[in-house]
DNA sequence: CTTGACCTTCCAGTGGCTGGAAGGCCTATA
DNA sequence: TATAGGCCTTCCAGCCACTGGAAGGTCAAG
């Protein structure tokens, strides 16, 4: 297969297989024109690849967890500590978005939003110290 | 006042400091050495953007909510508009974040984490379609 | 023989910093 | 007065994970 057959079967944009194939996450053969050729573990690969970056775990985590994958002798404990970092990793996002949130809502809430300047938004920001609203 | 007090009063490090008025946030003065001088103005800026980032607006969000502090005859509707415009933008990544966590949490509860090879973490990874789990 | 779709490489840019090198300035102490 | 150190300056490179675009090669159809 072609870049471009294989974008359509991973879902992933060439440019995006062109970087992974640099930073040797695949390694796909070449034709004799120099096109790119990928062979079904390449597309396997990228698979596991967007399905993994699809959960948000960083680049260097699918390389170890591609490397684990193929590796027989695994244990499943190297997976799941990646994967419980991972999630703890997310669980620290959700809080930090869900703060910004209650303070953002809450200030978007009082601020009457018409043609008058005064603005509870504004004004929060423009604070001098760090006491709560 | 220089940098380095700037940066001890308002919390945000020197270097992000020089960044801010590289883009043009803050205009600080210079001395007659080549040091910024910095006045309260400058510091009430920096607390103004060092509050903004920390409810996640970016840095061209924080431009305009500057200006509109400094604009006498804003309309508060304007601010509000921004900030719910952002505050949509972290709804969806908290919505998306949430996803992941259940797909992920799912996973690493299914795997036994022992000495053995077998994992459902990666059985889900190398699937080949998009079926749910 | 040309058109147009595909492919190639290489370089630059995104956001928001962060680190480090190389060098100037300022103050205190020996 | 020398020097040590702590501040300050600029400039350049790197982070992450792509993304866009230029310039050019290849291939199949009409």
């Amino acid at each position: 297969m072609n870049i471009g057959e294989v974008a359509q079967a991973s879902g992933l944009p060439s440019k995006t297989i062109r970087y992974y194939e640099e930073i040797g996450l695949v390694r796909p053969m070449r034709s004799e024109n120099g096109y790119r050729h990928f062979r079904d573990t390449d597309l396997h690969k990228l698979n596991f690849i967007g399905r993994a970056r699809a959960l948000g775990f960083s680049i260097e985590d699918c390389r170890a967890l591609l490397a684990l994958y193929e590796d027989e002798s695994r244990e499943s404990a190297s997976v799941k500590k990646i994967a419980r970092e991972h999630l703890d990793r997310i669980d620290e996002k959700i809080a930090q978005l869900s703060d910004m949130r209650a303070t953002l809502s809450h200030l978007v809430d009082c601020c009457a939003g018409d043609n008058r300047p005064d603005c509870p938004i504004l004004n929060d920001l423009g604070k001098l110290d760090g006491s709560p609203a």
